[in-house]
DNA sequence: ACCTGAACACCGTTCAAGT
DNA sequence: ACCTGAACACCGTTCAAGT
């Protein structure tokens, strides 16, 4: 069921009504296996997140198999157009699969040294980007923009700008045309994952000197 | 004019006849100032950016400036709920003052030792985390749910996981009482600045010995 | 030429009427 | 008891009709 809402909804926008029509049921009918329109799209969101799975064991040090999950979270949530953009702004989804995406995140930075505060903290922290980046692409997508298109306008943009009132923005014009959106994305995750691994190896210098603490 | 739109907004959702009714004036007088309802959108988020500004030269080092700035930009979007759900999910905003926050944001981040290419990447860096909160936290607020009321929901969902399945999350159950959205967005923001200042460090390190790139 | 507001094509959800 | 779909209260936007 909620599979075949995915799909539905890869296609462009979604409505109640829409679903009804795509599934040849009358619409009234969604609201027997789910409450709301949140509902639905709550299940939606982990449906999309049933494409990917964590990377195995041996795919690498914990900090490169984190890497690999924001890169394919956030693909899973690109992938799902429809979705990406209701996720950010959407309560905390419980559903199986982001559970169990979360019990995995959480257990790698166990291993980077984090404590169980710092842990779902910085979780938490990592969605926060990857959803916030996810929001930020998704209107240009759904626009029909292609990628280059998009730098060429943000450059030119900048370009414009009065050098004078703004004179690093416009300066660094030309940067939007070395940048894509995945290098751009995994810009941020990289610094995230920096100061990660910089918290977890001071935790363990702490824990193995206990004495030098001041 | 948008500071009583932005006004309007302040309380609660938001549409085109609902303003209308609050200006007492004809809905469709307002498609004579702004194309779309995007395009009203576009301005009540720089509108709603006018309150604050970016903090004076002897706030503090950089760092510290970058932080407040980051801090003030969350606290802005919170001040307009309506606007801070869309402003996740929107194209970026070319007003005035978004454009200023962002001329000195992004100084500040050269001021670290970042490159042109890196001092923009890092401040959409910045930028998608914020409005990932900002994105996350406005559900809650909307729902009227009390931060206290919110944290106990958390922690009673993630305490009543099977302790097998996800061994990790059932047991942190309890830091959820411990933070509140402000530390958490503080903890994520440190993330990104620790690892700026830090790839900073490494620039103006490399600058000065040039010949011990190997 | 300008402004108005009725009308269009939607939307999520309720609920009375059928079976 | 269950299911259906007409009806309600909206929405953004168009456009014909008035001035």
């Amino acid at each position: 069921m909620a599979a075949a809402l995915a799909l539905a909804n890869a296609s462009g926008d979604f409505s109640m009504r829409a679903l009804g029509q795509r599934l040849r049921v009358d619409p009234m009918a969604i609201y027997r296996h789910f409450r709301d329109k949140d509902a639905l799209l709550e299940a939606m969101v982990d449906a999309a997140l049933a494409d990917f799975e964590a990377p195995p064991a041996d795919a690498g040090d914990p900090v490169e198999r984190l890497r690999q999950m924001g890169i394919g979270f956030r693909r899973a949530l690109m992938a799902h157009p429809g979705v990406a953009l209701r996720v950010a702004t959407t309560r905390p989804v419980l559903g199986p699969h982001t559970l169990a995406l979360t019990e995995a995140c959480v257990a790698l930075l166990t291993e980077l040294g984090l404590g169980q505060g710092e842990a779902i903290q910085a979780y938490s922290a990592l969605v926060r980007y990857i959803t916030g980046v996810a929001g930020a692409e998704q209107p240009v997508h759904s626009a029909g923009t292609s990628e280059t298109d998009w730098q060429e306008e943000m450059r030119s943009a900048y370009a414009s700008l009065p050098a004078g009132q703004y004179p690093h923005l416009s300066r660094m014009a030309d940067e939007f045309l070395h940048r894509g959106f995945d290098e751009q994305f995994e810009f941020g995750l990289d610094l995230l994952l920096d100061a990660l691994v910089e918290r977890g190896r001071r935790n363990r210098a702490a824990d193995l000197t206990p004495g030098d603490l001041g």
